[in-house]
DNA sequence: TACGCTCACTGACACTTGTCATAGATAAAC
DNA sequence: GTTTATCTATGACAAGTGTCAGTGAGCGTA
């Protein structure tokens, strides 16, 4: 269940893989997001390394190059994440969260939905 | 103003010097949350490191042994981590909204508190 | 004062990650 | 079929991190 801790590179480049379904090294690193794009071999050597870790896979072969698909769910992979994060924080969500609001990029709109979810969720359990 | 990044060791052991306000390596070693505590020496190797960061500082000597402080606050730290993981997220907050309450250690107060507060945000600003 | 315990400091090691360079294979174009 | 461009695959390197081991210095107590 629990799956690697991705690197900002390796959120990066699966993210072309979560949004395409599949890409080839090329791909990935001219889909790269940003003005600083790595060189090709480096996004190859790292590609390469989360191959070993199971987080992608080759899936087939496209004349010269190889097409790869990631075998982890972003929902996994962001799940880790946050799971990290909140170890920083002793295992407590709310420092995190007045953070993210102190970040400024959280509407109002954000939090009541959540709020709903977690009222809802609430009366499930209740019931 | 942007500090440097702490791992999860450091994290754990700026929280002593953040709760104490000063410590020794022996008592952050024997302060460490959980099972798992370090090494000695291995606290004494990264809290060195720290100080070449100049995130902790010695400030005063008990007969043998140094007393550090830190000197980076813990807002600081912890903003840069969530800043961090916002990065891994494309910078939307929501995503991370989502999993904090999937992670299920959210309160509905903790919401609560936290749409009234940006409620009151949102009034400041347009008044 | 001499012994023992604790601490300081340094060096070393294994791993991970981001980054290149290089050599060999292959497809495409002429 | 030979050339050219693109991939593949492997090796190397510098940082950063967690972890120990070892050596030397200083303080306290008998």
């Amino acid at each position: 269940m629990t799956t690697h801790k991705l690197t900002k590179l390796e959120m990066q480049l699966m993210e072309t893989l979560w949004t395409r379904g599949e890409a080839s090294i090329r791909e990935m690193q001219e889909a790269f997001p940003g003005k600083k794009k790595p060189g090709y071999t480096t996004v190859q050597k790292t590609i390469y390394r989360m191959e070993e870790k199971k987080l992608v896979r080759r899936t087939r072969k496209i004349g010269n190059f190889h097409v790869f698909t990631a075998t982890v769910s972003r929902e996994a992979a962001e799940r880790r994440l946050i799971a990290d994060l909140l170890a920083m924080f002793g295992g407590k969500s709310q420092p995190v969260l007045a953070h993210l609001i102190g970040a400024g990029n959280l509407t109002l709109e954000d939090v009541e939905y959540a709020e709903k979810t977690l009222r809802e969720t609430r009366e499930g359990k209740e019931v």
